[in-house]
DNA sequence: CCAGCGATATTTGTATACAATATCGCTGTT
DNA sequence: AACAGCGATATTGTATACAAATATCGCTGG
């Protein structure tokens, strides 16, 4: 996926997460090129890709919409993600080097830095925590587990999830952070699953509170 | 996707997984177009799709290549089946419907008398063994973890398991899949779960003791 | 004989044209 | 006035043409 395939990607994405289309509208592919300034075929490889991460659907006879995501299906989304990335997190537990280990620090420090003050700097938290997931993603060197988490991970569900946060919440989330570096140093497997499944739990029932409907 | 498009991503699938194209081997759009019948626009498609499942990788600049799964890719790759799977029994056997429930019953009294002789019919355990499996999942009610685990269930693996399996292994899988209905009649998920785990890590190490390297 | 370079050829990426199909509204009939 | 049938329109699916990127191979110079 070159270029403007991934441009296209980006802006229809960003055009759905954004609820700027909102679910259940339709999306064609013409509008979608206008609004991208590509051609249609790039469009239709990040529709292809949209559709094979759920975030449309077809209706009747093959004419897109935007996906409508229900209670249950983020109670889903929250569950596959708490068993993946803590299944991540046991595999990096056991591979991560000591380079890696250092970087994950570093990050889990700005991420401490961030969110010590009594006004968190929230945007600071949001870019740092996700690096930190990928970092424990990455260290768990499998391309496949790294692909299905790629689509289950909503940086908008993040951003209510993390809105809903008060400060001792987000320290906390830090500790949860520290605690992973340390079973990770530690190589130990099942405690890093364990942290990180309670990790992502938490955050789906603050997600869950902060969710009318 | 449509006509064109899902007979391309069959073909290049079969090419993949019987060999024809080997890993590491280069995939060309304009021959498979070719060898599909078919232009260059749907074998496009084909090919993003499996490229998501791994089945390709891209090489130094954009060159896909058939994908060259490690002994360590295929034992993640059981893994995830575990946890996925697992997970979906889990969820089936709070939600199956009893008529659903009669037709597992059926598929596995097909597999069980496929097993029951002297001499099995492997052919018709790996197609009831295959429909047991996909009821178990579309009974979980997650698209999602539909299609996760569709990514995830090779045929050619189940079959080099199968072949590896006695008559009394696959009698043993008869009756793990028997259990399996009666967990969920039960609308036990814990018992669901903890059977479906034991039944692919043990299709897990018969595949693994019959494959070289 | 080998390294570096440039022309050629191959391959992918994007746009556009055309075909097939579904949708919607209109008209005419009952 | 309601409905069937039909035609216009919109939308998706496929093929092809062209552009950009990349590899291949032969040439030249050392």
């Amino acid at each position: 996926m070159s270029n403007a395939s991934q441009r296209a990607y980006a802006e229809i994405r960003s055009l759905i997460l954004s609820g700027d289309a909102p679910p259940g509208s339709p999306l064609t592919e013409e509008a979608l090129a206008d609004i991208c300034g590509v051609s249609r075929t790039p469009v239709r490889e990040a529709l292809r890709r949209l559709e094979a991460e759920l975030y449309v659907v077809r209706s009747d006879s093959q004419r897109l919409l935007v996906a409508d995501w229900s209670r249950d299906d983020l109670g889903e989304m929250f569950t596959l993600r708490a068993m993946l990335e803590a299944h991540a997190a046991a595999r990096a537990a056991l591979r991560i080097d000591a380079g890696t280990l250092v970087d994950l620090r570093a990050c889990n420090a700005r991420i401490t830095a961030a969110v010590g003050q009594a006004e968190p700097d929230v945007a600071t938290f949001l870019v740092e925590n996700r690096r930190f997931h990928e970092i424990i993603t990455s260290a768990a060197a499998s391309p496949r587990l790294a692909a299905m988490l790629a689509a289950l991970v909503e940086q908008p569900v993040v951003r209510r999830t993390a809105a809903r946060y008060g400060q001792a919440e987000l320290a906390r989330s830090a500790h949860e952070h520290g605690e992973l570096i340390q079973a990770c140093a530690a190589r130990d497997a099942d405690w890093a699953r364990a942290v990180m499944t309670g990790h992502i739990r938490r955050a789906f029932h603050a997600f869950s509170a902060a969710t009318p409907g």
